[in-house]
DNA sequence: GGGCGTGATAGATGGCGTCTATGATTGGTG
DNA sequence: CACCAATCATAGACGCCATCTATCACGCCC
């Protein structure tokens, strides 16, 4: 069975004549009536009762049409509803962020996403790295952003930016009266956040901090880090986007003498098919933290 | 759009793999990858992402899937119903029946009917000739039993039995101590049918009654005529199954000398499909009625 | 690194939907 | 009464496209 043939039913029983109904499907009157002839064989009942002066529906014709209206309804919306999903710019796109990054990002970018993606409605969904990477090859996420270089052929990344780390300290700490910090110097009291968060581990990585802490606290997150460290618990490194939260806290930051820093980059399927989107959102973020740097450059610095 | 395709991609979302699907629908792996992108090119949405490893449906997909699988389903819904219609000798049969023939022949051949025809919903409408050809013509008749011949190359008819008119006569009827009544001897005091039935007409003609009656009743109905009979008000005559429901009334019946009778036959559109449920039907009540008049001749005449 | 499994591609082929031309039937009309 | 107009059915030719087999490209795993 085949939709035309249902549409041609649909057109004989609308105009009760072969050569109109014909005409209305573009089609010639002898091609509908050997259609129709195959369809009728098909069912194995007659549709219509032919005479030269009219033509009408048969007891099972009407028995049958509103499934064959039904089911030429529900193609016609399947064509509507694609119609509407075409543009990869629009609808659902769930973005995966890192907590480190999150709360500081997303109140940057979600005008402009709004502004330049008005059609596409993102979902950010917060978590870490290894939930994100799990969630985007499952197909729970469309695309992910991260702090870490990404690896397997299953997926692809884009570096957007470089967020460098600034050193937090507490106001009365002894190297709080420098103008510049070298990493290393923060090893010995350094506060760090708990286990599965990339910043703890770049963190460690860039003071060169080799294996255990003492009793040191792990945080759960970035916002209880600072609060310790405005406390006098100890040091840490944050990322630069972070440097308001640390500040508004109370919390003194310093540049970094061997720059250390992290590249945030979008991740995604490589064989996801609304790569635009991707790159669409990748470019809106790009773009609006290149501002976001030159601004930052005089007053953090 | 197609509704193999449909069902194409109902198979790739059920097995998420393109051999196996290929395999269940019945074609091979390329097919089902050329006939998939096609589909996707007409939509102008990826339907499936694909890796070697794995063939997962995309939001557009699931967004559509459902139209799609609601298309295939009233599909095959009208195949199935399709199926239960097929046969010619089972549905719904409308059957129109004049009201002479009706109250007296309906008993006689229902349970025939549904011995011989257990899917046939025989349903009997009743009303004067005209009437029943002008629902014949407009479809809203499958078939109709009649007493007239009929014209007209749209319409064709089978006689299925000839019915011999009785004279029916009051008890106090000089007639009625004859053994046999000629029909002419009637015409004095006969009472007829109001216009339209057709046995008002036929009894007329019998009788050798030319024109207008003076007062006399035109009785709606033949059981009302009876009453009229058994009363005392005039004579008339009655077609041979209504010989029971006269006697019941305490009607003395006679034969008529010419043997006056008229042939029922039963109508249909000469474009009807079911011509076969037409036929049975109409074996049936010849076939009862043969054996009702064997019967009757002993106890009638 | 080679074998295996996956989906994609290429070229050949056959079925079938389509066309134009014509037939059969019916109803109206001069 | 014969001709005409309108309608659906039939016949034969044509061309598209769904399908096939054979092969490729890619990724994974032992």
């Amino acid at each position: 069975m085949n939709l035309r043939d249902l549409r041609y039913v649909l057109a004989i029983a609308e105009h009760g004549h072969f050569g109109r109904a014909a005409k209305a499907c573009g089609i010639s009157q002898p091609t509908l009536s050997v259609q129709l002839r195959k369809l009728e064989a098909l069912l194995g009942v007659a549709l219509f009762e032919r005479t030269s002066k009219s033509v009408a529906p048969t007891f099972a014709c009407e028995q049958l049409i509103g499934h064959a209206r039904a089911a030429v309804a529900e193609a016609e919306a399947m064509l509507a509803v694609a119609g509407d999903l075409r543009d990869p710019l629009a609808g659902r796109f769930r973005l995966g962020i890192i907590p480190t990054l999150a709360p500081y990002l997303l109140p940057l970018v979600f005008a402009p996403l709004r502004e330049a993606l008005p059609a596409l409605e993102v979902e950010p969904w917060e978590d870490q790295t290894i939930s994100l990477l799990e969630r985007l090859r499952a197909h729970e996420l469309d695309a992910a952003l991260l702090a870490t270089p990404v690896d397997g052929a299953d997926l692809s990344s884009q570096a957007l930016f470089a967020e460098p780390f600034l050193a937090a300290l507490p106001p009365e700490h002894p190297l709080a009266a420098r103008a510049v910090v070298a990493e290393a110097e923060l090893a010995r009291d350094i506060l760090v956040l708990a286990d599965g968060h990339c910043l703890r581990d770049q963190t460690l990585a860039a003071c060169g901090h080799s294996g255990a802490l003492g009793g040191a606290l792990r945080a759960s997150s970035l916002s209880t880090l600072l609060n310790m460290v405005a406390a006098g618990y100890g040091t840490t490194l944050i990322p630069g986007l972070a440097a308001g939260a640390a500040q508004d806290a109370g919390i003194v930051l310093r540049p970094l003498a061997a720059r250390a820093g992290r590249t945030v980059r979008i991740a995604w399927r490589a064989h996801f098919p609304r790569r635009a989107a991707v790159e669409a959102v990748g470019d809106v973020i790009a773009a609006r933290l290149r501002g976001f740097a030159e601004g930052a450059a005089a007053g953090m610095v």
